[in-house]
DNA sequence: CTCGTAGTTTGACAGATCTCGTAGTACGGC
DNA sequence: GCCGTACTACGAGATCTGTCAAACTACGAG
């Protein structure tokens, strides 16, 4: 059934996403807009560059609305996802994003960055 | 015959707008999220300061539509509105967005400017 | 006062979006 | 082979959004 042409020569399992000349940045800012994915996307990027499962955020939505907007970050451009074993890893695309739209995506992080830091044990 | 009777400091006629530290990002995003709204934040950014009246956008929408956007970009903090007479007066709120989300707007007006660079029918 | 211009308000409607629950698929461990 | 985990697919419902048309207000020019 599933015909697997998400299988690239090197990566298997990698899911189908635009290319980086393909990514829009109204589908950007769109899948940037709504707070559960802005949230993810904030996730990902204090990652550093590490893969997360989808169930590594504590979110307080149901898994099939976590796989919706998984979906539409991926379709967006703004996450890679790619399956191993069970379960499906999640990157951000921190250098495509900044080859086509340049600081878009660390203005973002940065104006989001307030909105999530909860562990902060600077003050007190 | 013009009197600052509704000013509230230093301009009559100043429509509703959010304050800079009450400026929310996903508003912000959303707002410029939509094809017309960018399009109308890039025109007035264009402009470079220049006050522009609504109906100085050649949108493909009718009056009642750009009525209902103007709002959503005045409610977003994103343009100012200042009635003048028969017409309303818009500006981008520069400074204000810089202040509050540095870089946001000029990165997302990079990426926006290539495909408002061609105003006129390109064969595509 | 009358008229035209600029913009608003209201109501309506189609389409998109977010959310959920339930059922289903894919994979690894036993 | 069987079961649990991780995720997906399929409705379905509620809300939001973009759009329009028609009626309305506000202002300035004659």
């Amino acid at each position: 059934m599933t015909i697997d042409e998400d299988c690239h020569q090197d990566c298997p399992g990698l899911l189908p996403e635009p290319a980086v000349d393909e990514l829009r940045l109204e589908a950007v800012l769109h899948a940037l807009a709504d707070p559960t994915r802005l949230r993810i996307v904030a996730d990902l990027a204090w990652a550093g560059g590490d893969e997360l499962n989808c169930l590594a955020f504590e979110l307080p939505v149901t898994k099939s609305t976590l796989t919706h907007h998984f979906r539409v970050l991926r379709e967006a451009g703004l996450i890679r996802q790619h399956r191993r074993g069970t379960s499906k890893m999640n990157t951000l695309r921190v250098g495509d994003l900044a080859a086509r739209f340049p600081g878009l995506l660390d203005a973002v992080l940065a104006a989001a960055e307030p909105c999530f830091t909860t562990p902060k044990p600077a003050a007190h």
